[in-house]
DNA sequence: ACGGAGATCTTCT
DNA sequence: GAAGATCTCCGTT
C-alpha cells in the first residue's frame, strides 16, 4: 500500500530513517519500475536546532520562491529539481504544513522492471543502475514532469509502498554529501545523511 | 584504479 | 556572473 501522509508529516530526520527499507514506485508512461530505497538525506529549513542553510527553502530568507514552494505545503508531496544544470533529484515533502523540509532520496536497490531501468542506463552496469541521487531519477524516469506531485493520491505514477522497518542496528547515520564549502558549520557536518549498513547501492 | 574536467541551466548575488 | 544536494568520460598509473 502507498504510505499514507501521516507517515511524511513528521520530522525530515524520522522520516529519512524510517523509509529505509521502503519501496520508492514509478508508473511513469505505463511503465512500472521500482527499487527498495537504501540510502536517504534529511533537508529541513526551520529545525529546532536553527535553519538548515544547506536546505533550498532556507534561501530567501525562509520565504517561499516558485521553486521551494512545494516544500512549504502540505507533506507526501514530491519535489524534483535540476542539479548542474542536468541532473534531476528527486525529494519527499515533510513535516507539517509551514514547517518546510524534504527527504532526498540518494541510493536504491533495483527491484522491479529492470529490463526498463538496463535501457534508461545505457553503457552502464547494473551496480550502477541507481546508487546516486542524479542515477536513479534516470532509470525511474523522474524528471520535471514529476514535480509538485502528491504521492498518496489514488491516482499518482509515484508513490512509496509501506515495508517492514529495517532494524536501528542496520541504520548508519554521517554528514551529508556534497555540501559546498560555501553552507557554514554546523550544517555541512550535522548527520542527516542515513543509510544500510554495508548496502552495496549507496552511493560512492 | 584514480583523478580531473566538462556538461548545462536555475537561482541567487 | 558564479555556484550548485552530480555523473560520465577520458586521461594517466
Amino acid at each position: 500500500m502507498k504510505l499514507p501522509v501521516s507517515f511524511y508529516a513528521r520530522d525530515a530526520c524520522l522520516v529519512a530513517q524510517d523509509l529505509l527499507g521502503k519501496k520508492l514506485v514509478s508508473d511513469v508512461s505505463g511503465v512500472k519500475t521500482a527499487g527498495l530505497i537504501v540510502e536517504t538525506e534529511a533537508y529541513c529549513a526551520f529545525h529546532p536546532d536553527g535553519a538548515d542553510l544547506a536546505c533550498h527553502a532556507s534561501k530567501n530568507n525562509g520565504h517561499p520562491t516558485p521553486r521551494t514552494a512545494v516544500m512549504f505545503g502540505p507533506a507526501g508531496y514530491s519535489y524534483v529539481y535540476l542539479n548542474y544544470g542536468i541532473h534531476w533529484l528527486f525529494n519527499v515533502v515533510t513535516g507539517n504544513e509551514g514547517i518546510a523540509g524534504a527527504v532526498l532520496i540518494r541510493g536504491l536497490e533495483p527491484m522491479i522492471g529492470e529490463d526498463v531501468m538496463a535501457e534508461r542506463r545505457p553503457r552502464v552496469d547494473r551496480t550502477n543502475w541507481t546508487n546516486g541521487p542524479a542515477k536513479l531519477t534516470k532509470a525511474l524516469k523522474i524528471d520535471k514532469n514529476q514535480n509538485k506531485k502528491n504521492l498518496c493520491a489514488p491516482d499518482s505514477v509515484i508513490w512509496i509502498e509501506d515495508a517492514p522497518a529495517i532494524s536501528p542496528k542496520m541504520i548508519s547515520t554521517g554528514p551529508r554529501i556534497g555540501l559546498g564549502k560555501k553552507t557554514p558549520a554546523p550544517w555541512f557536518l550535522i548527520p542527516w545523511r542515513y543509510w544500510i549498513t554495508g548496502h552495496r547501492f549507496v552511493s560512492k
